[in-house]
DNA sequence: CATAACTGCCACACAGAAGTAGCACTTATG
DNA sequence: CATAAGTGCTACTTCTGTGTGGCAGTTATG
């Protein structure tokens, strides 16, 4: 591929994934304008609008993946691991953020998706073994909980590392006052 | 107006508020056809989709101020008006779970809005100075979290009262073990 | 039960977006 | 610099959703 063309596809995939968690029904034609390319060469990369989705749900589900695996959740203490975790998928979700729960039915990535989150429980769950974490808590609430307070970090106005510390922070004590 | 129209009406205000929470494309048809009524029959009661959108969200507005209200953040002790608030909101967001982010631009339901945001606000305010919760994180950390966690809640699986002792639980203490 | 309110259904015009086709033009790369 | 890859533009068809009109039929309410 060229070069020029790889940028076009680059600038389309990241641009629709910023307009499409803004407005899921976003046109391709806008966001090929905003993209500064025609909606025509959109076309000539993806057969349809589904396939453009897929293609960017998939990007943001590759940059996921790389986080988990460098996050090495079974190799590395509890509180390392986790503030890698988050750091990196804040990270991701400012580059893709993308609105996760809108592709249902696409089996391959349904399978990607679970695989993952299925390794966070584990790791959650290691957690809560090695007294990380409380546990009197309903199954599934932490992470939700973890799920929900990485959107929240993620929008908010500050560098990446600093919003983790907070996350964690949170996550882990609550704002409460002692 | 008549008990069967005024029926009708609710039908379409609550099924449209969870179809357009599931997917804010669905059109008005998809949306009459669940509440069992004729597509035409929505645009009797009102002349655009933006219309019934508005409606929509201002049914989920009055039910805000009316637990705002009734939560007395004011005239109580916090601990009592926050459990108030939380229990009263995750009622509210089962039964309108609009995506409230949608209606930028209409004024008069903007005005409404941030006019709870303050009150809100202010609550959160109170319970810092009187030592519920910590002064050293971000301003307005407090406040999106505690959405958020609302949001999260509201999904749960549990009755209302049980989930909002979990969230305000959560919210103070966070997960992490002693 | 008479009446007014309300509804369902068929039909229509209109707008916007999806997807497709061909051609002239530009540009990265050997 | 020659060439193949890539792009922009105009135009077209198709489809879906919005919004409107009219009419026959049903139903709540006095």
């Amino acid at each position: 591929m060229r070069a020029d063309a790889a940028r076009n596809l680059e600038a389309v995939l990241t641009t629709g994934a910023r307009m499409l968690a803004d407005d899921p029904s976003s046109s391709i034609g806008a966001i090929a304008a905003e993209a500064g390319v025609d909606r025509r060469t959109v076309y000539r990369r993806f057969a349809s609008r589904e396939e453009l989705l897929a293609a960017i749900y998939d990007s943001r589900l590759a940059a996921v993946e790389d986080v988990v695996r460098a996050a090495r959740f079974t190799e590395t203490t509890v509180p390392v691991a986790l503030h890698r975790y988050v750091e990196g998928i804040i990270e991701v979700n400012r580059r893709w953020p993308v609105e996760l729960t809108r592709m249902r039915a696409e089996p391959s990535i349904q399978d990607r998706r679970s695989r993952l989150s299925t390794e966070v429980d584990a790791f959650l769950q290691r957690a809560t073994h090695e007294g990380f974490l409380r546990e009197d808590i309903p199954a599934g609430w932490a992470s939700r909980l973890l799920i929900q307070l990485l959107h929240l970090a993620s929008k908010e106005d500050m560098e990446a590392p600093r919003a983790a510390d907070l996350l964690v922070e949170t996550f882990l004590d609550g704002i409460g006052a002692r």
